[in-house]
DNA sequence: CTGTTAGCGCCTTCAA
DNA sequence: TTGAAGGCGCTAACAG
């Protein structure tokens, strides 16, 4: 790998010459800038991102870390964090938690290493060891979180507007005839997911319903206990909900597999909305009505802020909330009920 | 931030022992030890990674470039590999190129300047500026190609037996009794798909079947693209194929659409099978019948091989190219043909 | 075992 | 406009 010096040599120039026309903070004359370039693309150089990081103690990297890259929602909302950070010449390192705590741990102090300048962070969903993320606030590293929005901590954050995301598929339920509406939330230890809930109630309330209580389950973030959870919450019913409201894709997917094992048909049988689309495109059925969330705007919204943290040295200590609206998707698991009820 | 310097004047020893703890390679007393790791945690001290690059011209940093984060098949196939990599204590910069030449380039260019110390690249599928590749394998780095296996270039690669995958398909919709069977690839440009055309020849020859040109097509990369041509070609036909073989997901998924918009059911109408899942979950319908391949097992695979290169200072002229199996997963859209035909 | 020290490649004053 | 030189934080000899 050729260095600066090496350029400079074939240049006839000093290193210093040929830092300038590389950084374009000096003005160099066009003669000399020439024979620069030249000896660059015959040398085949690229500059040497690790020896200028710590000259200037600046990476122009951003950590984004999410639990699962395999659920859809995540590489969109990566796509618009890397579209914004590119804007601005940032690269993005992207890990996976695998929602472990521990793996998220460890991941968050291999990138404290690599010395990012900013990390955009969704939170893995055991207890989250806020310290771990405390200490690397007070190191000077300023942290977003995206989606899931931990509590017990003062942090920026950017997710979708949860309430009344979740007001807007059940009132649409409530809209189309059905009335016995259960819910079905990931643990309620999740700040968002009790806001999911919060809005489902107010969507009730607006409807003139009365929530009741052994119609809100919640299970944990995997399809398979999602499945189970409701298949025996159902078996244990007399008289079967009307309609369910799922506050996340996994959830959303194991209820799905639940209705099949079930025999139940939606909308025919039971109504059916859920946030996050389940499926890459409109053509498959089931066609489930989804809340959708804003993923690339998400992304893209929290990388603007932590870049203007980055960027401001002002150590401004107002935290900042975004809460992006989410839009409902029509499809045929809410269509309105034409049976009589009371 | 912390430096060793600090630690090492907090624990009242040279840096020197402290780089001894950080990095185990020489014996430490105990008592040393302890006392040095008590100031790193009262420090909150991460070693300084791109200082310690710079020193060791090692980055243990890998790359990994893909043309869309948001198709299934390649966010499973990072998994793979970091999974691969970790375990070597590797990190892995993901970039897409957004499957674009031009983008590619100037990501090469992005990941030679952060001195990643091998490259796992899915091509874009324009015309591959080889030269690219060749100088970045010139300065020493290792690269290996996965999923698309660029023509004209002696390079590792790692990707799915395309042949006998599309042979698997081909073979399993004769079985069924299906007899015209088409075929509709992507841009013959690309040696899989090539080779994935030769499958399908190989199938219907060992079927007793002869190939015939018009039931041979092929679109771009896209699934508009792909359900245009699909369209068109159904409506300039006398008499249909009895079942469509599609090479890859966009492709299929276009052809998925083409139907719904022509009112062809499958597989009623018309058979169907397709390489990849075109959705995440089975209880999908139409159930379409795939060719799976292996992802992370490609991931896995190429890592393997890469850092095989990276650790080997032997520079083995030796290509190896890796295929791996494909499975099929039976679904409704190739049930076996009733109806009688020649 | 422990300490000392010379750079790794680059950017950035500072002088010329 | 150009060149010379210090030092970013760390590791790897080497010396003690």
């Amino acid at each position: 790998m050729a260095t600066i010096k090496q350029v400079a040599e074939m240049a006839g120039v000093s290193v210093g010459t040929v830092s300038h026309v590389i950084t374009g903070t000096v003005p160099v004359s066009g003669a000399l800038r020439a024979t620069v370039e030249a000896a660059i693309r015959k040398l085949d150089y690229h500059p040497n991102h690790v020896a200028r990081s710590l000259k200037t103690a600046k990476t122009r990297t951003l950590g984004i870390m999410v639990p699962d890259l395999t659920i859809p929602f995540y590489p969109q909302m990566i796509r618009g964090a890397e579209k914004a950070a590119r804007k601005k010449g940032y690269s993005l390192v992207a890990v996976n938690s695998d929602d472990s705590v521990e793996r998220q741990k460890d991941l968050l102090s291999l990138l404290r290493s690599q010395r990012i300048e900013g990390l955009l962070l969704v939170v893995a969903s055991g207890l989250t060891p806020t310290d771990q993320i405390a200490r690397m606030m007070d190191a000077g590293i300023p942290v977003v979180c995206l989606d899931r929005v931990p509590e017990k901590i003062a942090i920026d954050s950017v997710s979708v507007e949860d309430g009344s995301a979740a007001e807007l598929g059940v009132a649409h339920l409530i809209e189309a005839g059905y009335r016995r509406i259960a819910i079905l939330t990931g643990p309620p230890a999740l700040k968002n997911e009790r806001r999911r809930l919060a809005g489902y109630k107010r969507a009730l309330e607006a409807g003139g319903l009365t929530y009741v209580d052994n119609l809100i389950w919640s299970s944990q973030l995997r399809a398979d206990d999602a499945a189970a959870v409701f298949e025996e919450k159902i078996r244990e019913m007399k008289t079967p909900p009307e309609a369910i409201f799922t506050t996340n894709g996994p959830i959303g997917l194991g209820v799905l597999r639940a209705l099949k094992r079930l025999r139940l048909r939606t909308p025919e049988d039971i109504g059916f909305v859920t946030f996050d689309e389940l499926t890459v495109d409109d053509l498959f059925t089931p066609a489930i009505t989804t809340v959708v969330q804003p993923a690339e705007e998400i992304g893209a919204k929290a990388t603007e802020l932590l870049l203007e943290q980055i960027e401001t040295t002002a150590h401004s200590p107002k935290r900042v909330n975004v809460r992006l609206p989410a839009s409902l998707k029509i499809r045929d698991s809410s269509r309105p009920l034409t049976r009589k009820h009371t």
